[in-house]
RNA sequence: GGCGACAUAGCCAAGUGGUAAGGCAGAGGACUGCAAAUCCUUUACUCCCCGGUUCAAAUCCGGGUGUCGCCUCCA
């Protein structure tokens, strides 16, 4: 398969280090809040690629970590009065809800900065023997200009950096790129013993530190958001590189960004959505439909009317999954059509097909495509008199290729037993012919959300 | 100033040299007691514009226009 691979700007075969191995790490959320669409982007993202690694039967290890001390979980601990982990823990149980919610699997590790002092201490220990660091009074930087290949992510080199009109201007820092690895305590805030102090990890060395732990010096992929290339990515090889001299990551991963109204997301446009949101106007597996929908590494709009276009498109997908499961109750086993024989040889294509857009830079929009044309086949090629083998067959074709996808996974719940009767109720009127009793049970249910639908197999019912 | 992305039907969106996938919405038809679901037909002589390369370009090259992002915490 290939991946596009940021470091190369271009789409790379993908070879692990170890054969049938991946180690892949992706930089998690800050937990001071609920997480909004954009940081969801990723976390659906990278879990995809995650479950189709494993389709195509790679042993994954998979690291996100939490961000759970940093200079906005101190501001809003302070705003609300509690401690700073009362509020990381509070919004990684919210994270683990939410991500619930969009399918989105629990990593293997899921480690915490605060879990990892020691480690990102033993990291900056490494720089300043290598004589990549400098202290000012207790605030540990890196020396960017010390690294010879700063910058080779990003394609920026220090000078055009300095040209720029918003770099930082912390006048005891000798370049502007150069950043903190500890930071010197300030009063009230969290902080732990170090050589250098007492004081807090940096926002990069975090993740150097905790990659390395789980997954080693050199890892297989590592992913986040675009807007992480520079400078977090780019400091992350700068720390990890200084320390080991060894390479950090073979492909780096960016998804692209979500703008509403073609801007960016932000607080300050007011066109910021968190998931939980969402959550309440939608199923949440809408939104992971709709973010894969597009190519990851695209920018996508986000708005209410393009939910809608996606929760049609999965609805579709969904009545597809319903009917063959009543099709396969309602039908009994018998030998294959020719008919048949030739929709398994179409069914293998569809595979295909999925597995190639995969393959390409995971294309799940081309990936969604091959489910589509093997629905639309199915529902026509399929009916009543079909075998249970053929249904069978499409049936567990389908859910192989959405469960990839993270989609589909909801079964139907069991009706009430007064619904039930209900719908016994109008099945009698039906024989009799007594259609207005009919209809108004059939307008009860879809008042109550239950939408029935007539089929030469009986009755079938869905939540609308 | 540096780095980068995007521009394909009413909407969303694939497609990186061989003659425009898929979804949503719309229209017409079939099926149905009526619906729903489903199926069929239909909706881009053309892919922002102008040049060039080629037998052949949405796809490659050059130029232009427009939009957006990063260079500061940020997915």
């Amino acid at each position: 398969m290939k991946l596009y691979n940021t470091m190369t700007r271009k789409k790379e075969e993908f070879k692990t280090i170890v054969p049938g191995e991946v180690k892949m790490y992706s930089c998690g959320p800050t937990v001071y809040n609920f997480f909004h669409i954009g940081n969801a982007r990723p976390f659906i993202i990278f879990d995809t690629l995650r479950r189709y690694l494993e389709y195509r039967g790679y042993k994954v290890t998979f690291v996100q970590n939490f961000t759970d001390v940093d200079d906005k979980i101190i501001r809003r601990a302070k705003e609300e009065g509690v401690s700073e982990a009362d509020i990381s823990e509070k919004y990684i149980d919210e994270y683990f809800k939410d991500a619930e919610g969009l399918n989105v699997c629990k990593a293997d590790h899921h480690p915490k900065v605060t879990e990892h002092i020691s480690e990102i201490i033993d990291i900056i220990k490494r720089l300043e023997e290598n004589g990549l660091t400098y202290n000012v009074d207790g605030d540990v930087y890196y020396d960017t200009a010390s690294f010879s290949s700063y910058g080779k992510l990003s394609k920026q080199n220090l000078d055009e950096l300095e040209a720029g009109a918003r770099v930082d201007v912390n006048e005891v820092k000798k370049n502007p790129t150069d950043f903190a690895l500890w930071k010197k305590q300030k009063p009230g805030e969290p902080a732990w013993e170090s050589p250098w102090g007492m004081g807090r990890p940096g926002w990069h060395i975090e993740c150097s530190a905790m990659s390395m732990k789980y997954l080693g010096e050199t890892i297989d992929i590592h992913s986040g958001g675009q807007d992480l290339v520079f400078p977090h990515h780019e400091n992350e090889i700068a720390q990890s590189e200084g320390a080991t001299g060894k390479p950090f990551a073979n492909y780096w991963l960016h998804n692209g960004f979500i703008n509403v109204n073609n801007e960016k997301m932000s607080k300050s446009l007011g066109n910021f959505f968190t998931v939980r949101d969402i959550g309440e106007k939608y199923d949440l597996e809408v939104v992971r439909m709709f973010m894969l929908s597009a190519h990851y590494r695209n920018p996508i709009n986000f708005g209410s009317e393009l939910l809608e276009q996606t929760k049609s498109s999965l609805e579709r997908l969904y009545n597809a999954k319903n009917n063959l499961i009543h099709l396969m109750e309602n039908t009994t086993d018998k030998p294959l059509t020719n008919a048949e024989e030739e929709f398994k040889v179409n069914l293998h294509g569809y595979k295909e097909k999925f597995v190639e857009a995969m393959d390409d830079d995971i294309n799940t929009a081309d990936a969604i495509a091959a489910i589509f044309d093997m629905v639309r086949d199915a529902n026509s090629s399929l009916n009543g008199e079909s075998s249970k083998e053929i249904l069978k067959q499409a049936y567990e074709l389908l859910m192989e290729l959405t469960e990839v996808l993270g989609l589909l996974q909801k079964d139907q719940d069991n009706l009430d037993e007064d619904i039930e009767r209900l719908i016994e109720e109008r099945q009698q009127a039906r024989k009799e012919k007594n259609w207005a009793r009919a209809d108004q049970i059939r307008d009860e249910l879809k008042a109550m959300g239950i939408v029935l639908e007539d089929t030469p197999q009986g009755v079938k019912w869905k939540k609308a």
